[in-house]
DNA sequence: TCAAGCTTGATGCATTTGCATCTATCCGCT
DNA sequence: AGCGGATAGATGCAAATGCATCAAGCTTGA
């Protein structure tokens, strides 16, 4: 196996990269925190949930979704069930499995998130990009994704 | 205080950036993985210590370049002195502190790392953009960065 | 039919992270 | 000199994560 050298344009921007995304992680997470509430991976489940509707979503479509791995899915599921914000129920016609819904209590901790969350991208993100720069970053960025998005 | 909302535009690119970046991240710690290699937070450090010669680094120094705390910080160095990669001198003027300096373990580790890590991003970043796209990537992600960067 | 193997989800155990706090030293001020 | 507060670094404890494995149910094929 032959092993390549990034060019320095791929190191910068991998560097870039790495960096700022940490950042952003941070800082929202300690406007979160700030607000006393919990932190970003439980939007996210939250946010897909909601997408989902009254059908729900079974635990393993949530692992590519959310990019946590099987039993990272399992266990924030209970913790959020424990609050409360999601409820499990079982499916009919596989006895394995179950369904997940959100729950209207946990439709409303989406929104107090959300409040803060999307305040954190406006600040990060909005302010110091224009729209125009905001399309090129997300295609570019598109093209670094798998699958590769072209759009 | 009033919360402001994010424009479409900041929150597709903020979404892009989040899963984007993580699946990066988890794909290089996966080649290092299986290459029974360190985490990436290993090599920062032996990155920044093996730049900063033979005069070493102060850990609080560390913290900000390697986007740890303090605690990280100390732990990750102490698992690396374990490991026989650093070493930690006592410094004169600071009875409090110390100074950090990689050992020519370290160095050869940090070598081994990146011929993973480079080939990494090689393929992730090099072999899907331009190095023009990549600059203009780059100089977008800059101005996202804290402080921001305008070059 | 039923054994072999796959899929779904959970969990025991070790490692890592986060938070709070601690010790030791240093600095500034009176 | 000596007190009060700041800074450097470590650490106890709780929570989260990673890894391996498990149990239960499903599917396939001889």
């Amino acid at each position: 196996m032959t092993k390549r050298s990034p060019s320095p344009e791929a190191v910068t921007a991998w560097a870039r990269l790495m960096r700022v995304s940490r950042q952003l992680v941070e800082k929202t997470e300690d406007a979160l925190k700030a607000s006393g509430l919990p932190p970003l991976g439980w939007y996210d489940v939250l946010h897909e949930l909601a997408e989902a509707g009254e059908g729900g979503l079974r635990p393993f479509e949530l692992i590519d979704r959310v990019l946590l791995a099987q039993y990272g899915v399992s266990r924030l599921l209970a913790r959020l069930e424990a609050d409360g914000l999601v409820e499990k129920l079982p499916v009919s016609d596989d006895g394995r499995g179950q369904t997940v819904r959100i729950t209207p209590s946990g439709r409303d901790m989406r929104r107090r998130i959300w409040a803060v969350y999307g305040a954190s991208i406006a600040e990060l993100m909005g302010d110091r990009l224009s729209a125009k720069e905001l399309e090129m970053l997300a295609g570019l960025l598109g093209r670094l994704r798998d699958p590769p998005v072209t759009d």
